[in-house]
DNA sequence: CCAATAGTGTCTTTGAGACACTATACG
DNA sequence: CGTATAGTGTCTCAAAGACACTATTGG
């Protein structure tokens, strides 16, 4: 939480906040965790992303930890940071900077431990918009949801990020849980990615890179073939 | 320049700056545009990032534009946000948190507008080393400058950046005058990524993405012959 | 044996490197 | 008309999409 008007104003400087864009991956659609707003003084809807100030003592990736412990419930997950947003007027309470990250969790860690206030709401891919009075977002299903601040821009920022990174690096496994198979990870693709993959190509493509290895496992409980399971493979194994 | 200490120290908060990679090419190399320190307090060498503290009623982007004007003397340059440092010991005068950005301009928009104390250094890229004590930078003839803080590895993010965006965006063409010969832009691509690029396949990228557009003007005062002048093509024209 | 999905073999298409060729300006 | 560089045509190779095929499980 951002301090009181009065703290900020007294400075001679900006106040730095950080602010997350927590996503998973629910019924194909990505899910960003936001946070219900009581304050009268918020500029757009009722729905912020989790933040909060950076303390004297504490790095940025501490302070997102926190955040991720206190506003999420988890103990740990691949976060990075996003981009700093410095708009004079981004935050009516004062002057604050923000350094904007994105943490990335398996759906099955995040549910039963999210705080009463939390919500996972669904996000479409809207291209970017630098500028522009950007508060609303749509759903899939066609819903609007009206963030807070300029959030709706950060986690615009933030699904770009994903989609530019997914084919050229692992962030993709960070969304499945340890043990999976090669079509849950297509369906991860093609959800962050809007399109339909083909299976043959998004394979090879998948195990020539190697950061993946299979374990000999299969799943169970399916009416028909199982597939392999997969795991992660780390930079030094054989194979 | 960063606030004395006591500033610092008597926050709650930490302090914010903003610390600038100016990088052009000259002679095949990337320079970098360092400014020579004179304070007994720093770390590392004694040559630094040109920066400043960033004030109540500006925003990131206006900080660095005085910086860009302050200390290289350039009105307008293109520029873009690289990353937020905020490890606690990387400023020993105080707790600062710097956001660094890179700015790219062509060699003949720098030189005679140098302020005194500022120099061009070349770098080598070495790879990313997100930690260790990466102080050192060297130079192609085997040179090294020890650069402030942790201005080493904020150079190092920068020229990774520049390499990552070369070939899918326009950032090449921010280092080249308004007119320019392919064969500029392969040399400016080829410093770069420190690599003999092909030309009949460099021109088909090029020319197949339409960023770049032929003017029908020639170099003149060449003993053989003249190769033709392109320009950037904005988006909106035709062909 | 049937349904339904796992997994593979191969053809085609596309984009980049290799290489040799033609084009053109100056002296 | 020679020299040196500009610019192009074409072959090869590698990676990805298309599509059809085989493999395997529960019922």
């Amino acid at each position: 939480m951002p301090a009181t008007p009065r703290d900020i104003r007294v400075k001679t400087q900006p106040a730095l906040a950080t602010d997350l864009v927590l996503m998973t991956i629910r019924d194909r659609q990505i899910m960003v965790l936001v946070q219900k707003r009581h304050d009268a003084r918020q500029v757009g809807g009722d729905w912020a992303l989790p933040g909060t100030i950076v303390r004297l003592n504490e790095t940025l990736e501490q302070a997102v930890q926190r955040v991720l412990h206190e506003k999420a419930g988890l103990r740990e997950a691949f976060f990075e940071q996003l981009q700093t947003f410095s708009a004079l007027d981004r935050d009516p309470r004062g002057r604050v900077v923000t350094v904007a990250y994105y943490a990335l969790v398996p759906e099955a860690e995040l549910t039963n431990r999210m705080p009463s206030d939390t919500r996972l709401f669904p996000v479409q891919y809207l291209g970017i918009d630098e500028n522009g009075p950007l508060t609303k977002l749509q759903t899939k299903a066609g819903k609007t949801l009206t963030y807070a601040f300029d959030h709706a821009r950060i986690v615009g920022a933030a699904i770009a990020r994903l989609r530019a990174k997914l084919d050229y690096t692992t962030v993709g496994l960070e969304l499945l849980p340890r043990r999976f198979t090669l079509r849950d990870l297509q369906g991860i693709h093609e959800t962050i990615l809007e399109t339909k993959l083909t299976k043959p190509a998004f394979r090879r493509k998948i195990l020539d890179r190697k950061h993946v290895k299979p374990t000999g496992r299969y799943e169970t409980g399916r009416a028909f073939r199982p597939a392999e399971l997969y795991e992660r493979n780390y930079p030094g194994d054989i194979k």
